[in-house]
RNA sequence: GCCCCGAUGGCGGAAUUGGUAGACGCGCCAGACUCAAAAUCUGGUAUUCGCAAGGAUGUGCAGGUUCGAUUCCUGUUCGGGGCACCA
């Protein structure tokens, strides 16, 4: 009876499937727990071994958790629209439902190989109407909805509407538009579109203008990952900024309350850090500079923000965001030229390019000055790519003296340079370091730069020219994809006024059967005319008895952002998910995911459940309450090396004596650096007849660790991994890697030791002769200590997601079990046990052939017991100026000065001190002991 | 450029709270079994000096704090992730 893997994983996946071992009900004495992987894209590529690290760290837990009692909800799904999918079709012509549907059977059939205990009766696709449904349906409630400031919350937009009609807006004063203001009087006398624009400046979903990348040539927007050095990846063509109308959510609504919360949360710090410095806080002051000349139209007036209102004496010049709207008002005529060809040259430039180009100046004077508020002198106003519109007020205050950008700037366009930090400033660089004080500055001279910001601010205040004011990095979230593949806005336009689908005058027999609003089929994913997306190339679909449909599409994070709350109650068909099940699961427990979602989908996640919650549809505002990243799997990609101008290969060792260039070659066939020379031939037609250079008859490769993906030939597939060593093998060494969250790269070779660990753990129970050896004697103390050593040490590992430890443990624990020749059953079957949540079927196994006829899943984690793991002496090292030196056997009560005593009598220790005088004994108990001489 | 993370033997990594650096595995070396090979098993394996006993050095680099630093602090180099329309 040896290993035989494949029989037992293939037996234990059919039982388990065929007994819905894994479903999970909503009903359960047991307390909860909510274990979440992120949801993965199916791509076409299918899974490499990288993707599964995350899935098994999470299946361990949630096994581990079940065997401890918990209600465990493991669910999995998938996210299914975004761009590939569209880029595919738009390549081969296939429907991208299509292709999903193939990708998803894949991704179902790698992931079941694995072994996960993931209730698929849950799973959800974002693609699937019946789910978008309710993501259509919260897009409704966020466009119904606005934020009051006051109760500091999300309500329903009739709420405003009713205090619009008693009292104006002066009491609900705009985000969206400052000066916006209108009394009761005026409102009721606004037309129905002056109506809905001053409650789009409200809404949490809404419409505004934002920069897309326009490639005229293809006649479409294309996304960032879609532009590659300034031209579009396809194609080649040059791409311009273009401002287009979008959708948005107000999440910057919620940034004081993001920022919040995050306190609550049991997230590593870094990637608090992280979320923090995306919402950037930062308190400083809005002041106002008024233009020396009224412009045409417009204001007379510039606002910029500045965290440093103590340096606005160092003030020598002012720049704007080159699409600042005042730009074209303020131009004189002498300047307009210079002007316009600097703007054009800006569209070509990504945001990433102007803010990370810092040795190259760019930049250009307008010709206007504004006013000094506070010295009345006049400023000179430039334009420069280093300013964005999207930050503040696309204008900033420019203290060369103070500040490094601002200091280059004036350095090269030659601007004359205030020093307000005395011989702090050296005239060579900017004295941006944030102590001392503040010189050459009126009243706010010999203040340190609080004290300065604040004096600043109060006298600014008292001008009239600025306020005190909290600004945010974080900016409002574009929502809207000029796209086929995503879901469509439930959204109708009547007289070019976008109306939610629910709203009478679309629907004024509104029903939930209205939802979804069915992505149509269409002909061709061409883009529509003037860069809409495809959908508003079917006439007949936009066009309806109540309305213009809306043809953009919701982006890729609409579905992601709420699907943890539909695996709760995924059938539901009248509501996103029931209060009961809602109420019942929580928040989740603990979220795996990949390190590159730590701002994005979580920001967006946490910003819908917040909105609901507020909304009253859900009782909690934090949809996850631990989050883990895990680290990538790199691939290690082999190279061979082909002499230049010969079909002829030479052996890494040997490289160096001929002229040679490097060529990836798959790694599916070379066994660790060694290459199959004839799986080599036949990969490509051209290397049939190759020749090669041998060493010790071997062809050696060379490697190098890079990111693991199809085009540098080192992509790993799961399956071939199970088909080989196991699923159960394979999960083990997945986590033996290394600590899940950071990144490693993948060794097929070193699998072996953990696929020989399981096979010599299976002897203990079983001989390939005798067959079951497992007999009743009982156990010695002995093997109770290795036994219960490694029940606790594996808990605590477990807990502390440090899995690869684990794997450690039950390799010791096997190698000390197999050296005392036990097959002892007080100690093996507790063992099964505890190597199930990381090896499940070989645990259903060996659960089995002891007798039991239900689940190993259904039984109880091995209770840890002190006592057999208690000892009552230790070894202390002992140190002599802390260099270990020697070894000494004390009992753990023993007291120190008895300790003492002994360590000073030793005649080693004795040696070591060289006859010096005893400074210091340092004893600590249970640790070490340390002689100061 | 900005933000976050990381760096320990030939390789992946361990050292959980500042307390014996290198657990466990891969690879490599030697041996057992075998006609041979595979598989399996046993032993060795940071570097360096030494026949050995034993000593010295050693956690990217340069400093600092401490009786004691892989662990804390400052600076620095290199690598990875993110930077708002890839997911």
């Amino acid at each position: 009876m040896e290993y035989n893997f494949k029989e037992i994983e293939a037996n234990w996946k059919k039982y388990w499937n065929d007994n819905h071992v894994y479903k999970v009900s909503n009903e359960s004495d047991r307390p909860k727990c909510y274990v979440l992987d992120m949801f993965p894209y199916p791509s076409g590529a299918g899974l490499h071994v990288g993707h599964p690290l995350g899935y098994i760290a999470s299946d361990i837990y949630a096994r581990y958790k079940r065997l401890k009692g918990f209600n465990v909800l493991h669910p999995m799904g998938f996210d299914a629209f975004g761009l590939p999918a569209e880029q595919y079709a738009i390549e081969t012509g296939q429907h991208p439902a299509v292709t999903t549907e193939k990708n998803i059977a894949r991704y179902r059939e790698q992931l079941d190989n694995i072994g996960f205990c993931y209730d698929w009766s849950r799973e959800v696709r974002t693609s699937d109407p019946k789910y978008y449904k309710w993501t259509q349906w919260i897009f409704l409630q966020l466009f119904h909805s606005w934020y009051d400031h006051r109760a500091d919350k999300a309500k329903p937009i009739s709420e405003l509407i009713a205090i619009f009609e008693k009292e104006g807006n002066k009491n609900m004063p705009c985000t969206g538009d400052e000066t916006l203001l209108f009394d009761a009087v005026r409102w009721n006398d606004f037309s129905e579109k002056e109506k809905r624009d001053a409650l789009m400046q409200y809404r949490l979903a809404y419409q505004g203008y934002a920069q897309v990348w326009w490639c005229e040539a293809l006649g479409t927007v294309l996304a960032n990952d879609e532009v590659v050095n300034g031209v579009s990846e396809r194609g080649g063509h040059p791409v311009e900024r273009k401002n287009m109308r979008q959708w948005f959510l107000r999440i910057t609504e919620y940034a004081e309350r993001l920022l919040a919360s995050l306190d609550t949360l049991d997230w590593t710090e870094p990637m608090k850090e992280m979320q923090r410095n995306w919402i950037g806080r930062s308190i400083g002051a809005e002041v106002r500079f008024n233009l020396t000349l009224a412009p045409s139209k417009g204001e007379g007036a510039i606002t910029v923000f500045t965290t440093r209102p103590d340096t606005i004496f160092g003030v020598d010049f002012m720049v704007l965001a080159p699409e600042h709207e005042l730009v074209d008002d303020i131009t004189t005529p002498e300047q307009k030229e210079a002007i316009n060809n600097y703007k054009t040259y800006v569209k070509s430039r990504s945001e990433r390019e102007r803010m990370s180009e810092v040795k190259q100046v760019t930049g250009c004077f307008t010709g206007a000055y504004a006013r000094h508020p506070l010295t009345n002198k006049d400023i000179p106003i430039w334009i420069s790519e280093y300013v964005l519109a999207g930050y503040g007020t696309g204008a900033i205050m420019a203290v060369p003296s103070g500040d490094d950008r601002d200091h280059a700037f004036a350095k090269h366009f030659g601007i004359p340079i205030t020093n307000i930090f005395d011989d702090k400033y050296t005239g060579e660089e900017a004295y941006s370091a944030k102590t001392g004080t503040i010189e050459n500055s009126d009243f706010l001279s010999g203040m340190s730069i609080a004290e300065a910001s604040e004096a600043a601010i109060n006298e600014l205040v008292d001008e009239g020219a600025g306020k005190r004011k909290v600004n945010y990095k974080l900016r409002d979230a574009g929502f809207s994809r000029q796209r086929y593949w995503g879901e469509p806005f439930p959204v109708m336009y009547v007289d070019d006024i976008p109306y939610g689908i629910d709203e009478p005058i679309i629907h004024n027999d509104w029903h939930l059967g209205n939802l979804p609003v069915e992505l149509p089929h269409v002909d061709s994913y061409r883009p529509g005319p003037e860069g809409q997306g495809p959908l508003a190339n079917i006439e007949d679909w936009v066009t309806t008895e109540a309305g213009q449909r809306e043809t953009n599409t919701m982006p890729g994070y609409a579905g992601s952002s709420w699907y943890f709350l539909r695996y709760m109650d995924p059938y539901n068909d009248t509501e996103f998910a029931s209060r009961k099940a809602t109420d019942y699961w929580k928040q989740v427990d603990v979220y795996i995911g990949g390190n590159e979602h730590a701002v994005g989908h979580l920001l967006y996640s946490r910003m819908w459940t917040k909105a609901l919650y507020d909304l009253g549809h859900i009782g909690f505002d934090e949809p996850f309450k631990k989050m883990l990243n895990q680290g990538m799997i790199q691939g290690s990609t082999r190279f061979v090396y082909r002499v230049n101008g010969e079909n002829k290969f030479v052996s890494a060792g040997l490289r160096k004596q001929y002229d040679v260039h490097d060529l990836r070659v798959d790694v599916n066939f070379v066994d660790g650096l060694e290459m199959d020379i004839e799986a080599f031939k036949k990969w490509r037609p051209d290397y049939a007849d190759a020749e090669f250079i041998l060493e010790d008859g071997k062809y050696i490769c060379g490697a190098e660790v890079e990111k693991m993906s199809k085009s540098k030939y080192n992509v790993v597939n799961p399956d071939d991994i199970v088909a080989q060593y196991g699923a159960d093998t394979f999960r083990m060494y997945e986590m033996f890697l290394g600590p899940i969250d950071v990144s490693k790269p993948w060794d097929t070779k070193g699998i072996e030791g953990v696929h020989r660990f399981l096979k010599k753990m299976w002897r203990l129970y079983a001989d390939e002769q005798k067959g079951w050896i497992v007999n009743e004697e009982t156990p010695t103390n002995d093997e109770l200590r290795i036994l219960h050593k490694t029940i606790k040490k594996i808990e605590e590992d477990v807990e502390r997601f440090a899995f690869n430890t684990s794997v450690s443990q039950f390799m010791i624990c096997v190698n000390e079990l197999t050296a005392l020749g036990c097959h002892k059953r007080g100690i093996l079957e507790p063992l099964a046990l505890a190597i199930c949540p990381f090896a499940p079927h070989i645990a259903e196994e060996l659960w089995h052939q002891f007798g039991h006829t239900t689940s190993v899943i259904t039984a109880e984690f091995p209770k840890y017991d002190e006592q057999y793991t208690k000892e009552n002496s230790k070894k202390y090292p002992v140190a002599v100026n802390g260099k270990t030196r020697l070894e000494m056997e004390f009992p753990l009560d023993a007291q120190k000065a008895t300790i003492e005593q002994a360590v000073l009598g030793d005649e080693n220790v004795v040696k070591w001190m060289e006859g010096k005088p005893l400074k210091k004994f340092i004893f600590v108990e249970g640790k070490m002991i340390n002689v100061v001489v």
